[in-house]
RNA sequence: CGGGGUGUGGCGUAGUGGCUAACGCACAUGCUUUGGGAGCAUGAGAUCGUGGGUUCGAAUCCCACCACCCCGACCA
């Protein structure tokens, strides 16, 4: 049988890519779909791979300076309207409880969208001073957010995220902590889960409702449409003045705190999933995989049983012993099942590395090394790769993060006209630069006609003086156009 | 909400008025197997989306409703 038959199951990803994710989804049993429209559930699996990226992301804002805090799930239907822009952005999306106690409620209760106004209205009476600034806190939670169209882990109406949210004294102190909100994702994009990302502005119409300007991380996905990977807003004294927040400070003048928020969810499961896997299924980098090393045990009687288990043993023991051998996750696949069954249920989940260890290799003190990302055979000697394995581990890691890049890259395109732009998308697909002069109307008219955004205003962006590609107004730097989830 | 589509064991399907609703996968038990999704045997599992109607007889025809999926508007 050719490569072609074992992945019956799974859709192509050339074929269909959003039946493929589905697929991957839901036979890799990351997730499932739940009794409430637009609700998922998040099987062991899965859950597995977001706690690996949150825990990653906590060390990182905590590092930051940080504190874990948690705030209610319900929110009041009046803290919820003062802020106007925020509202009216959100307002749509909000589910709300209007009954409770068997009996209905006086003022309704929002389902948190997402928690600045609550926060704002609760921490008024923590500030007083600019003694007590910065305030630094960070939410895991769950939000809901009632999307009419909801798609497993990329979309859903309700979410599991990490809301971090700010006060300080100064717009310059504010402004540096959305800048560290962003490097927080950027690292875990790209150090963690192999996501190289692309940091810019939003536009206008694309901001947080209710901020001053949405800073954001972008990413590619393999069907070349971007993904949005995190947000960092500026929220300006916005929340603050609507909330009532006044510190008194060294000049003896009141006055309202600068704020911030930034969020990070579930989403970036549906990331990692899109940005490395392939016809068989997810390729995940070893940082988050939760099984790196899956043992693939072959045998035909008790006796060879006993050897290939004696090999083991011998090997993970030789590990133990390796610097960073320890914190290998590796499993040993003793189901009975055929070696196939295993191969192909591994390499569904994206397990970075396998190990066949059958009679063969155990008289030659080998294993048949597979890696997941190009399928590639070697047979290595054990007691080498007990000692290579944290190593081939980190390789690996940096191996799908240049991939991901190399991809990227040869996907990102400078246009000049809208023809061109046009063109392109129709024709291959991926990421545009071409130049925009700023107004929203021009930025509409893109959308409108061809579907691709303005994912940003990338930092790295030179000043570039040129003509809009719509208007032919005046442009100073590129926009970053494509089609997104 | 507008346009299109689908509802039959857990999943994928067959069954267009007639006997006890069929098949594949998955599941359970046993034996044989195990180097790229093993084989055989036995077995369990379905109020055919819901309600009403037509008929001697309905998964099948009619009406209404419901749910879900795809496209569009909203979005981490």
């Amino acid at each position: 049988m050719g490569t072609e038959g074992f992945v019956s199951s799974i859709t192509r990803q050339s074929e269909d890519f959003p039946a493929w994710y589905n697929d991957v989804v839901l036979k890799g049993e990351l997730a499932d779909y739940s009794p409430v429209r637009g609700c998922m559930i998040i099987r062991p699996y899965g859950y597995a791979i977001w706690e690996s990226m949150q825990g990653e992301l906590d060390r990182h804002i905590k590092a930051t300076g940080h504190s874990n805090v948690y705030f209610p799930l319900f929110v009041p239907r009046s803290l919820l309207e003062k802020e106007a822009e925020h509202v009216a952005g959100f307002d749509p999306q909000v589910a709300w409880v209007t009954h409770a106690g068997g009996k209905a409620l006086d003022e309704w209760l929002a389902i948190r969208p997402t928690s600045e106004a609550i926060i704002a209205d609760s921490v008024k009476d923590w500030i007083q001073s600019y003694r007590d600034l910065p305030l630094l806190m960070n939410l895991w939670n769950n939000v809901v957010r009632w999307e009419l169209r909801t798609r497993l882990f990329l979309r859903t109406a309700e979410f599991l995220w990490q809301e971090a949210h700010t006060f300080h004294a100064t717009r310059e102190e504010a402004e540096a902590e959305v800048r560290t909100g962003l490097d927080c994702y950027q690292k875990v994009s790209e150090e963690w889960l192999a996501i190289p990302v692309i940091q810019g502005r939003k536009t206008e119409g694309e901001k947080f409702p209710g901020a001053d300007f949405t800073w954001c991380v972008e990413a590619m996905m393999r069907d070349k449409k971007a993904l949005q990977a995190g947000t960092s807003h500026m929220l300006g004294q916005n929340f603050a003045r609507a909330a009532g927040i006044e510190f008194l400070d060294r000049d003896n003048v009141r006055k309202n705190p600068y704020g911030t928020s930034w969020g990070f969810s579930t989403r970036m499961v549906g990331a990692t999933i899109m940005a490395h896997g392939d016809d068989f299924g997810l390729v995940l980098p070893p940082n988050v995989a939760p099984t790196q090393v899956v043992i693939v045990p072959i045998f035909r009687n008790e006796e060879e049983k006993a050897a290939v288990a004696e090999a083991i043993d011998r090997f993970q023991a030789a590990l133990a012993e390796t610097p960073g051998g320890k914190a290998v996750r590796v499993r040993v696949d003793w189901r009975d099942e055929s070696p196939g069954f295993k191969y192909n249920h591994w390499e569904l989940r994206g397990v970075p590395f396998r190990l066949e260890i059958g009679p063969r290799d155990v008289a030659a003190g080998q294993a048949m090394v597979v890696k997941r990302v190009d399928r590639s055979k070697e047979a290595v000697p054990l007691d080498r790769l007990a000692a290579e394995l944290p190593a081939r581990l980190r390789a690996y890691q940096a191996e799908l993060f240049k991939r991901a890049l190399d991809f990227r890259e040869s996907n990102t395109h400078h246009v000049d006209t809208y023809q061109q732009l046009k063109d392109g998308l129709d024709l291959e697909g991926g990421f545009f630069l071409a130049p925009w002069c700023g107004a929203g109307k021009c930025e509409k008219q893109v959308s409108d006609e061809t579907g691709a955004t303005i994912r940003c205003i990338p930092f790295d962006s030179p000043d570039e003086a040129g003509k809009c590609i719509v208007c032919g107004g005046s442009s100073e730097r590129r926009a970053l156009f494509a089609r997104a989830y």
